[in-house]
DNA sequence: TGGATTTGACCACT
DNA sequence: AGTGGTCAAATCCA
């Protein structure tokens, strides 16, 4: 077992453990009062988890032998349950290039749900999707679905996306989605956003993909944080205590601290009040209980430094700065990032997202 | 009956 | 040759 071998296992290994302690921060949840020590406790478990991944990551990207990217490989490695334990050819391989000829946006999301939920995964992304595929991938225990936007001959929306369950852990499903949507649902779906494409960045390096010129940025990503969240939203309809959780992995931060705002009785803090007013769609200020995150201290600025949005901070410095950051810990042109959602809720079923985005090189300035 | 799903075949790539 | 992605006919279903 060569070098690479034992990192790619040790990287596993703590993915593994990095789960498991946001499992055990969930059923922590369960109590009636959530216990601020404990959550701080399981969060610093997560927090050392993601700078453990971190570094192995920065170790391992660009000595990797795997074809098509190591940025790529080694930070879905902090939080992939990989399908079989090895890198996966076929995405990195990327055959949207072969077909097209030209670089095409991918991102993943890893969603957890609960074992009653569908094969299908997040289902209700706000856009409808036409399966035109199942094929079953070489290590992997189900199936890969295939699927296509709906709108892809009627209004020429080339968005797919690929939809697979984890192996180690069936509650997963890593969701995969290629291209952007031209096709503006917002018509077609009054009470969903207008779209779910790709990170806004992408639209930048991708002309041919571009969405409605009447789109901003800002409206883009935060379709990105209502797509995740709407998931959360139908599950939670049969719940009665709940609890947020917004995780900014620190592994995408030069530096970390966490931030836990209990909110007992719908006190939102500065923060939160920013946050509530860009997730009003979703953080519904009727919730009781603790909502927390952890970000980088200039994150921290962004959340509540000043009365502008969050994600228009996010999107115009702080995505800047994770890639700029990132890619000078590592030394690579990482074109991936990740961002990790975690909706839990005091019931059993609580969903975790982790958002993975691929995008061609110099994507960012 | 029209749209969605299933599934075997085909193609491109390594 | 092996594998993943897509196509398209058959089938299902509301």
């Amino acid at each position: 077992m060569g070098d690479w071998e034992k990192k790619k296992h040790l990287i596993n290994e703590l993915a593994e453990g990095r789960e498991l302690a946001k499992q055990l921060q969930s059923h922590l949840n369960l109590a009636c009062f959530p216990d601020e020590t404990r959550q701080v406790l399981v969060q610093k478990i997560i927090a050392s988890y993601e700078k453990a991944l971190f570094v192995l990551n920065c170790s391992t990207v660009g000595t990797s032998p795997t074809p098509g990217g190591a940025a790529t490989i080694g930070i879905k490695s902090e939080s992939t349950p990989h399908l079989n334990g090895s890198p996966r050819s076929d995405q990195d391989s990327d055959p949207e290039h072969r077909n097209t000829g030209k670089s095409n946006p991918r991102w993943t999301k890893q969603v957890r749900v609960s074992p009653g939920i569908g094969l299908e995964g997040p289902l209700e992304d706000g856009f409808s999707w036409r399966k035109y595929g199942q094929k079953d991938i070489l290590g992997a225990k189900h199936p890969r679905g295939y699927y296509r936007c709906t709108h892809r001959h009627v209004r020429d929306c080339l968005a797919t996306k690929q939809v697979q369950r984890s192996n180690e852990d069936p509650t997963i499903l890593e969701v995969t989605y290629r291209g952007s949507h031209v096709c503006n649902q917002s018509t077609d779906h009054p009470s969903i956003p207008s779209t779910s494409s790709p990170p806004p960045d992408q639209t930048h390096q991708n002309p041919t993909h571009r969405p409605p010129a009447n789109q901003s940025e800002e409206e883009l990503l935060m379709n990105y944080f209502r797509t995740g969240l709407k998931v959360l939203t139908n599950d939670l309809e049969t719940t009665t205590h709940q609890v947020h959780t917004l995780t900014f992995p620190s592994s995408h931060f030069p530096s970390n601290s966490n931030v836990l705002i209990n909110n007992p009785k719908n006190q939102f803090s500065p923060v939160q009040n920013n946050l509530a007013e860009n997730f009003a769609p979703f953080l519904s200020p009727a919730t009781s209980g603790t909502s927390y995150f952890s970000a980088s201290p200039s994150g921290l600025n962004s959340f509540g430094g000043n009365s502008t949005s969050y994600y228009q901070n996010f999107q115009s410095d702080q995505l800047t700065e994770i890639i700029s950051s990132s890619a000078a810990t590592s030394g690579t042109n990482s074109p991936t990032i990740g961002l990790d959602f975690q909706f839990g809720n005091a019931g059993h079923e609580y969903f975790d997202t982790h958002f993975t985005f691929d995008h061609p090189h110099g994507f960012f300035p």
